[in-house]
DNA sequence: ATGTGC
């Protein structure tokens, strides 16, 4: 897939065949030539009905199913757009959520051992069932429809969490109904669990801020500890969208679409397929969001047993989700349908979406890194390019299989804990997958979505125990 | 990511 250079962290894939729009990708030469690999699913993003501006690749792309992750693509809604399941991906609503303790890690440090124990017995984990609230009656219908906001309803966490969720905790528009029975069978059982892959609870420190004022607003000072979770909407939102794809791919034709891999299923987001897609994904990240909200009960609970620390929500954000939001295309206000696959929303100062108390400073921006690496919190800019979005992580480099034949869960253990690192993973397999050399530098990452102006760092954090999916 | 496959 050719390509041309168009600024230090800009190229663009020109505008050909059955594409409606060109291809932008944000890089620097070094992450792009991991970035060529997933070109070709930029390009066939690019053919989508209503597509407009650009189909977009964050510095962290690779590639996925129909759309690569760290893709971003809008459609417009009143102009035949569509709604793509491929596009928001398998873990709907997967996101990150950081919370800020009253403590700084030296007073952690004589505790550390019995707080990881105590997380590793109070986090469920791996792959399949197992979680920390089995909903009954209709506790499931009101967590599709409620998200964070039913979980603190019913007293799993404090009111001011919701002002620092996405969304106020839970997403508008959501349709329980359109959640189909082996979706809300898959849901019940794993309420409350980190899930497996790339997921974990993290125990981390604030080595780094870049930006004191607008850290401060966030609830961050050097040498802080803080928890950052990492998760998504486990089997029920895995279901969802295999169930919403298998639909779409059958109506496609209906509607006179052709796309170039079947995989970017797609109707229009006005019809009714993509209506029920849309009131399932939001029910499913409804779902993600409650889970998020859980687990950080279960670190609070924890914490303070253990440390005698309080936990305050930072912010909790998607980098999985597709939202209608209004965006200026060619100068006009447009009603878009914006997906974000592996791609985190990054609001500037004064969005009005924004909390009071962070709109002077923009939206916190949850960079998870690998284990053994940095994670980072980043804040929207001004101006900020592709429908205000930017990376969602370090992005792998090696399959999960390649990972493991190159390393050992005992290996990558004692590496981590040579550093420093208390690991408590859930199986020694998932840790060798897990490996950091796997992904890509974290760092690189976000060093080229600044350069991009897409985002601004604000802190750098460092992990100090792992709790592993 | 995922009861790691249709």
């Amino acid at each position: 897939m050719e390509y041309v250079q168009e600024g230090p962290y800009r190229f663009r894939i020109r505008r050909e065949g059955d594409m409606r729009v060109p291809g932008v990708v944000f890089a620097s030469a070094e992450l792009m030539r991991d970035a060529e690999k997933s070109l070709e699913q930029v390009a066939n993003v690019a053919t989508l009905p209503g597509i407009v501006t650009a189909s977009y690749a964050m510095p962290d792309v690779h590639w996925g199913y129909g759309f690569p992750i760290g893709g971003v693509a809008a459609t417009a809604v009143d102009d035949g757009g569509v709604v793509s399941p491929g596009g928001v991906g398998f873990d709907i609503s997967c996101g990150v959520r950081l919370l800020a303790a009253d403590c700084d890690r030296r007073t952690l440090e004589p505790v550390l051992r019995s707080l990881m124990d105590g997380l590793g017995r109070a986090v469920p984990r791996g792959a399949g069932p197992g979680g920390l609230w089995r909903p009954g009656g209709h506790q499931l219908e009101r967590i599709l429809a409620g998200g964070s906001r039913y979980a603190v309803e019913e007293g799993h966490g404090e009111e001011r969490d919701l002002w620092r969720c996405e969304d106020g905790g839970h997403v508008a528009d959501a349709d329980p109904g359109q959640v189909g029975a082996r979706a809300r069978e898959r849901g019940t059982g794993q309420l409350g669990s980190l899930g497996s892959g790339n997921h974990f609870l993290e125990v981390q420190e604030v080595t780094e801020i870049y930006d004191e004022r607008v850290a401060g607003a966030f609830g961050l000072a050097p040498g802080q500890v803080c928890v950052m979770i990492h998760c998504g909407s486990r089997g029920l939102g895995h279901q969802v969208c295999s169930d919403h794809v298998r639909a779409m791919d059958r109506a496609m034709a209906r509607y006179g679409i052709a796309v170039p891999d079947r995989q970017l299923a797609c109707t229009p987001v006005a019809s009714p397929e993509g209506r029920a897609y849309l009131g399932a994904m939001a029910a499913a990240a409804n779902y993600g969001r409650a889970n998020r909200q859980l687990l950080a009960q279960a670190a609070r609970r924890v914490l303070r047993r253990e440390a005698g620390a309080r936990l305050t929500l930072v912010y909790d954000v998607s980098h999985n989700l597709a939202k209608v939001e209004t965006h200026t295309v060619d100068g006009e206000p447009r009603t878009l349908c914006v997906h974000r696959k592996g791609a985190t929303r990054a609001f500037p100062p004064g969005h009005p979406e924004l909390p009071e108390d962070l709109r002077a400073v923009g939206q916190p921006v949850l960079i998870p890194g690998t284990m053994g690496t940095a994670s980072y919190v980043l804040t929207g800019v001004p101006g900020g390019d592709a429908f205000h979005s930017t990376c969602h992580g370090a992005g792998r480099v090696m399959s999960r299989h390649q990972a493991a034949r190159t390393t050992g869960g005992p290996q990558v253990r004692a590496r981590l804990e040579a550093d420093g690192i208390a690991v408590r993973p859930a199986s020694s397999r998932g840790l060798a997958e897990e490996a950091p050399e796997a992904y890509k530098d974290v760092t690189a990452v976000v060093e080229a979505g600044q350069g991009a102006g897409l985002c601004r760092k604000v802190a750098r954090l460092v992990p100090v125990g792992v709790v592993k999916g």
